[in-house]
DNA sequence: TGTATATATGTTAATATATTCATATAAGGA
DNA sequence: TCCTTATATGAATATATTAACATATATACA
């Protein structure tokens, strides 16, 4: 055991509420549209428009996606005027997401 | 830039496959019954009548989530017998696994 | 107040997903 | 060979998801 250290992590039984939590953080990750827009935001923070033009996206859809990500706490955004700016809000899941792409790239 | 360092990562463009084997590595585990089934995994080989039955989930239910993993190489067994024992097949992506609980546990 | 622009929302349709039941396959032993 | 046990598979159903369209809301400005 202690492979991957613990830190209450997979070694010990878990509640279903962490086990929601998780797999709807995941379920985040797991889409092709919210990968990209994760990953142009972490580049920079963009306003919907932006996002929506730079990856070739409707704005209903991007906007869509975006409450998604809010409601997960995974995005935040300020206001400047009629524009709403998005930028990443977890870095800890933005971190994961760049191991996943390495790994990926890796294999 | 640079704030979680740089392998190929979040801060270049991503190719759609890509994108689409990180969207997919991510919807495996963007699902309550196959993070349990992981997360069982993580802590000792199992058969598949184990798994249910420690699980209280129906056979044919983690046979198919089974080939599921098994199809992203997730999982792997071995046979014994009429019984195949199966186990986690890749140690990366039980790390993001065990990441991702530990930050729903802190949050 | 009226208009333009940026974004959000409601609804719908197509597709994907998860689970279940029933059954098939595969291996081992009598 | 027949029977038992373990697992896989096929089909059906219920549910979830995604993207699109149309439209609503909100802000700024003339």
């Amino acid at each position: 055991m202690e492979e991957f250290g613990n830190e209450n992590g997979l070694t010990q039984d878990l509640d279903s509420e962490t086990i929601f939590i998780v797999s709807q953080t995941f379920k985040a990750l797991g889409d092709p549209t919210r990968i990209r827009i994760l990953n142009l935001l972490f580049k920079k923070e963009c306003s919907v428009n932006e996002i929506a033009d730079t990856l070739d996206i409707r704005q209903s859809t991007v906007s869509h996606q975006l409450r998604f990500l809010k409601n997960l706490r995974l995005v935040k955004y300020r206001r400047e005027g009629t524009t709403l700016y998005y930028s990443h809000d977890d870095a800890h899941v933005m971190l994961i997401l760049q191991q996943m792409i390495d790994h990926a790239c890796h294999s």
